[in-house]
DNA sequence: ATAAATGCAAAGCCTTTGCATAGGA
DNA sequence: TCCTATGCAAAGGCTTTGCATTTAT
């Protein structure tokens, strides 16, 4: 943890930035909730827990900037709110999600189902692939089990 | 073309949805541009020169409607607006996208890349996939070309 | 006749921006 | 000291909603 949040120092160092309170709030709710997807709402009331002063639109700046550090991926599930998702550390590619129509629950797929595929997009589409996004819509196992009939 | 229109209005029909001009017009605009993406806003303004008396409002409407009917998918690229995208007669799944970083154009593929990564979801982790969402960000052919250094 | 659909304007959300103040390097 | 970052409030942009009117069946 404390690892992870002073190479993340040092990433806004490097560019400048400084790793103000408000950032490194910002920061440690984010990796406490690394198996969420928050908004930055939901960012907001977990930050203001810890510093009461912090203000929404700081909070917006802190995850734009992270964002653009590639510290974090902005996503959306559709439903009308950016959600803010912690880049796995060294991790090559955003990772995939899978979103139950039941329950609302998002789980997350480490591990790279793409990179087949990418190659074909490469190939076939001459399309030289930076980024992806990929997210099942479905029933998780969990529903699945609560009614089996 | 009018026989896609003339599904559609059973589509609606067998919901007790009527094809109103308004709808008809909108669908109309979208079989035309089925390779865009196009926003609500684009829609709105296509359709108002077919029909100036539209309103904004009923082609929010009439976009919510088709997304429910499965005849549009809803899709965002992260640009802040909804864009309707229409879906291939009979198409098992909704098709995947390439959106170019540096261009911004936003090419299709219809080709389903996905059959065996559902396989592995739903063996793997227990997922029972409906649908998804793939769009990957790179750079486009055209660009690529464009600047061979 | 009855219920659905429309157009307009207003309201709602989420997000961004302007600006004066506070805070690091 | 100088420039960045913050907080607050206002503004923005996209989308939805309320309501009276129009339109289909």
């Amino acid at each position: 943890m404390e690892k992870r949040i002073e190479r993340i120092k040092k990433q806004l160092h490097s560019q400048s930035y400084k790793l103000t309170p408000q950032r490194e709030a910002t920061v440690r709710v984010l990796l406490e909730h690394e198996e969420d997807h928050l908004s930055a709402e939901d960012v907001y009331l977990l930050v203001k827990e810890k510093a009461p002063e912090i203000g929404l639109a700081t909070v917006y700046r802190t995850l734009e900037l992270l964002s653009e550090l590639k510290v974090v991926d902005k996503i959306n599930f559709g439903d009308g709110v950016s959600r803010y998702d912690l880049r796995q550390e060294g991790a090559a590619h955003f990772h995939h999600h899978l979103v139950c129509i039941e329950c609302g629950a998002v789980d997350e797929i480490q591990e790279d189902l793409l990179g087949d595929v990418e190659k074909i997009v490469e190939e076939h589409w001459k399309f030289q692939v930076k980024d992806h996004r990929l997210t099942f819509h479905g029933i998780c196992s969990r529903c699945h089990e609560n009614k089996p009939e």
